[in-house]
DNA sequence: AGCCATTTGGTTGCGTACAATTGAATTGCG
DNA sequence: CGCAATTCAATTGTACGCAACCAAATGGCT
């Protein structure tokens, strides 16, 4: 009733954290598909929307700081906007390799669309605003210590 | 300093909680991509060697109930696996439709060299096991919920 | 001025995810 | 038995996510 873990223990265990994480984040991408699809966009499309409108035009690098993509993933998925005729993408004059993406009219105009977003999320969650900050936290400190220990290159054991 | 969250506040919160929780999945990708590159498998392909090796050979379909995913997504992912010698596909002989996955020798043998991954992911997170099963529940919680909503056909609002 | 490391986006290739469709096999029902 | 509905896997098409590589532009250094 009570031994000590073995091999195949760890070996369960191990799933259930990244597969719970996994999980969830695909979980959230089924939710935004389904809320999203009135706006024509996908969830990572989204959050460039969202950290535009916050942050107002931007180039591709600051871009992907925020929201740690880089630009095999940015330039495709930032034509696509472009497409859609929300974004245009213009060479800045200052800089030649620098391409600042600017929010069309439209772009603009999406965003009152967008508020009502957040709160049909959240209702779908379940979780009141301090169970998610919590949750958040707790994600990014993981998310921290992992970052920490692929740029640490792995030590092999703890 | 104590003004009702603004739409702005919305959109940002917003961000934070599927943000955090996608940072997070691709943070323990980028650690599990380092950590598995000895054993020449994937992240998604280590999820299918766990269940195979704590269930034994399942077809198609029961692989996909336990990992959340469809054929869609398995079917190029078990014939890669195929490929590396990893696993074998056979139609089932009593029902024609289904295909079952096996374990070759050598998809037993690497299970030995798989034991180590979990306690050097552990120890990637810096989290004990306590925080990351409260964690996990936390996640199972969350995926529940967005389940329920999507299959409820999302109701409006909160 | 000339050279070179760095910065910045873009492209390619691979591997998931998932919706939608197809087609074969099976089951259920009259 | 015979046929319609269902089940199951595969395929197709779209969209990330990321490593690896590439080219143009920049800035520092001599």
């Amino acid at each position: 009733m009570d031994t000590p873990p073995t091999t195949t223990d760890w070996l369960r265990l191990d799933q259930q954290i990244c597969f719970s994480l996994n999980a969830a984040s695909r979980a959230f991408g089924s939710v935004y598909r389904v809320i999203l699809k009135d706006l024509g966009i996908t969830y990572p499309q989204y959050l460039v929307m969202l950290v535009l409108w916050e942050h107002g035009d931007l180039p591709v690098k600051k871009l992907g700081e925020h929201l740690r993509l880089d630009s095999g993933t940015l330039s495709p998925l930032l034509k696509r906007l472009e497409a859609a005729g929300l974004v245009r993408r213009e060479r800045s004059a200052r800089d030649e390799r620098s391409v600042e993406v600017r929010l069309t009219e439209q772009g603009v105009a999406l965003r009152e669309r967008a508020e009502r977003v957040p709160r049909r999320i959240a209702a779908a969650t379940n979780f009141d605003v301090d169970e998610i900050s919590a949750l958040r936290a707790r994600l990014d400190q993981l998310t921290s210590a992992l970052d920490a220990a692929v740029h640490a290159e792995l030590p092999d054991e703890g």
